[in-house]
DNA sequence: ACGCTAACCGAATGTTCGGTCGGGAGACAA
DNA sequence: TTGTCTCCCGACCGAACATTCGGTTAGCGT
């Protein structure tokens, strides 16, 4: 076994810098628009070469989607203060949805807009019932302890949240001036504050 | 010219059914993943007639999206009160653009996903930015007026807003149970009260 | 300078794609 | 019965598709 850095052969593109262009690409035109010619062209390769690097266009779609699942369900699982109430917990995993979505925005993009095609979508979708589940526990949870007003089914609630949070690949850009940091108080604060300042129903 | 009902023939399907039929399977497996033979076997008819009811696929995505954007332009322009507030408007608009998104489910879904690759996907999108600057617009000035919150941009308040609308399509379905008036009143209820009954930040 | 190997390419594979074509079958008017 | 119209079909086409294969090229260690 040979490190990285010192192996022979000419250096070009590896496993993840390629995934990088061909997710891009992928965003641009859909998944199943996308022909591996317009890959190899935004690639500056020919298409044969794409294939030494990967068994083929859906493995490339399977590592472009478990790469968005892995840095949800980090997020998810991560929980700074176990002591702290569900509502505080969920309003976490809200913010810190936000910060991975920003993060890993072209492959969440992706995940988001599989069909169930095939066998790695299939996989994926399954995956992602897994987290939806897990997060509409959370504000069971919360709607019970209070932290959340239960004149709605949590599960509509769960879903009103998350549906807001991954809208967010829809139209928001990193590079495009506004931080994550403020995005993700913005969107916590609209969402649990409201959108009037106080009022009530 | 003859009437649709003294036509000569062999009457089965017409274009609207067709379409219905297209626009379901079209969401099932997005558009450029659906073949115009997996179409014709869900039809229970042969791939070359449906070239007699329409002139190609893309004549049914220009269907599709056309009659959702027709119906989403139509809950912005009817306006009930004119003196009303910009806010009761806007309000007014959120509620009616669910109902709409409901009644016409599988149109504005296939909307929602279409990425550019044609003219007629290119034309569409530009009627969606029109629709969502009008609607900026109208969070501007209920934002000017004091009825939503001016701690942020009335740009993202609306992007959020119609990010949160935009989302039912992911999982609402009619049939499942739940009235589209309880879905709608639910959501601008969140929205525009908030999550929590009361409290301030 | 030489050998090794990762990285690459052009050409061709079989398959599936959207779309075409000539004709057949049923319904109505005459 | 005959003509005409709508609706439909099987067979077919060129193009685009993902993928394969035999062979070439460029950089590294020696």
């Amino acid at each position: 076994m040979q490190s990285r850095a010192t192996r022979q052969g000419r250096p070009t593109y590896d496993r993840d810098s390629l995934l990088e262009v061909a997710v891009t690409v992928f965003n641009e035109r859909g998944y199943d628009g996308t022909g591996m010619e317009e890959l190899a062209k935004r690639l500056g390769l020919s298409k044969s070469s794409i294939y030494h690097h990967v068994s083929g266009k859906e493995e490339l779609l399977g590592l472009a989607v478990g790469r968005a699942l892995d840095a949800l369900f980090a997020g998810l699982d991560e929980v700074p203060d176990p002591s702290a109430t569900a509502t505080a917990r969920l309003e976490h995993v809200v913010h810190r949805s936000v910060e991975v979505l920003a993060a890993e925005l072209p492959y969440v993009t992706l995940l988001l807009r599989v069909r169930g095609n095939s066998d790695v979508e299939q996989q994926a979708l399954e995956r992602r019932r897994e987290f939806d589940h897990r997060v509409a526990e959370l504000v069971t949870r919360a709607a019970a302890e209070g932290g959340v007003r239960d004149d709605f089914d949590p599960h509509l609630i769960s879903r009103l949240l998350f549906g807001t949070v991954n809208s967010l690949i829809e139209w928001y850009r990193p590079e495009g001036g506004m931080p994550v940091a403020a995005l993700a108080d913005a969107l916590t604060a609209v969402l649990f504050d409201g959108l009037r300042g106080r009022s009530a129903s």
